[in-house]
DNA sequence: CTCGATCCCTGGACGC
DNA sequence: TGCGTCCAGGGATCGA
């Protein structure tokens, strides 16, 4: 699940491979997950891949104008524009040679001007992918929050503190900052020993202070670990990061924390499944974990078992 | 302003 | 072996 750690190793590994490469053409599968498909196949042909940036969860193609004089001009492809790319869920992002055969659910092939391709492969289509010129992508840009690893001690803690939405709920949403996502907000607030399900506003200036600080050094371990690879992550080398080996709190259901010893629990807060442990992070007056679940002896908690502790 | 519910989508785990 | 069910979750959207 790629979030800023993981789309931060797919940016770099773009940038090492295709900067500089010219767009060809452009061949598409299903398409219900691009803003307007008919516009890649219109005006990505004859642009250069200028740089590959990334934004929150997203990573941003910045293209050159098109070459062509007047036919580029009348296409409105004079200009510079971008490539935004939301990887999603399961997105994946990789050059391949053209030759080789596609991957399943491969959705986008960009033909380069070195005989590769760059694929878009995505299997829930959860992902979203737009052409976008200058002033569009400036508007689609706004609205975000902050960058985490950017963020100061002070902005972080007043986008936190005066807020009365849970503090899962605060780290997830992308207008508060950008590119934070399940499994990181778990990590920080299993280390800040924050319950995810505290209200923002019940946090003190310190805890927002340790929370930004430890958000920040989980982000940069995981991106020097290439990102955490749960199902199926893979960067642009096809290559799965190693920071899921880290893991305190994500996925971790009734196993000991490395803490405490206390058993971590789980508890949907903001829609989503939250990993804690009850005792590092004491929860909110009235907020029930959910029940540890029955083991029934299955093959995957066995190995997972193994692995770990 | 914040909440939960619902939808999008597929593969993998699980129960029978 | 196979089938049905549930779950994973980022984001948009809608009603409470």
């Amino acid at each position: 699940m790629p979030e800023l750690p993981e789309v931060e190793t797919v940016a770099r590994g773009l940038r090492q491979t295709i900067l500089g490469r010219r767009i060809l053409s452009v061949t598409l599968g299903k398409t219900d997950f691009i803003d307007d498909p008919v516009a890649l196949e219109l005006h990505l042909p004859g642009r250069r891949i200028e740089a590959v940036e990334r934004y929150g969860k997203f990573m941003l193609l910045r293209l050159s104008a098109a070459e062509g004089g007047t036919r580029a001009a009348a296409n409105g492809d004079a200009a510079p524009a971008s490539l935004l790319v939301h990887l999603g869920m399961t997105g994946q992002v990789a050059p391949s040679p053209a030759a080789r055969p596609l991957e399943k659910h491969t959705h986008v092939c960009l033909l380069l001007d070195d005989g590769r391709e760059l694929r878009y492969v995505d299997a829930r289509r959860f992902g979203r992918i737009a052409y976008l010129t200058e002033a569009p992508l400036a508007k689609e840009l706004t609205g975000f929050g902050a960058d985490p690893l950017e963020v100061t001690k002070e902005e972080f803690a007043n986008r936190i503190c005066g807020r009365r939405a849970r503090i899962k709920a605060l780290l997830l949403d992308q207008s508060v900052l950008r590119g934070v996502g399940n499994i990181y907000a778990d990590e920080s607030l299993w280390r800040a020993k924050i319950h995810p399900g505290q209200l923002g506003a019940k946090l003190s200036r310190k805890q927002a202070e340790k929370l930004r600080r430890v958000l920040q050094d989980i982000l940069q371990k995981a991106i020097v670990m290439r990102g955490s690879s749960i199902s199926d992550f893979l960067d642009a080398e096809g290559e799965p990061g190693e920071y899921q080996r880290h893991h305190r709190a994500y996925g971790r259901e009734g196993k000991n924390c490395y803490r405490c010893k206390a058993r971590i629990r789980r508890a949907i807060v903001a829609g989503r499944s939250s990993y804690f442990c009850p005792k590092c992070q004491p929860p909110p007056r009235g907020f029930a974990a959910l029940p540890l679940p029955q083991r029934t002896g299955k093959k995957k908690k066995i190995t997972q078992r193994r692995g770990e502790r």
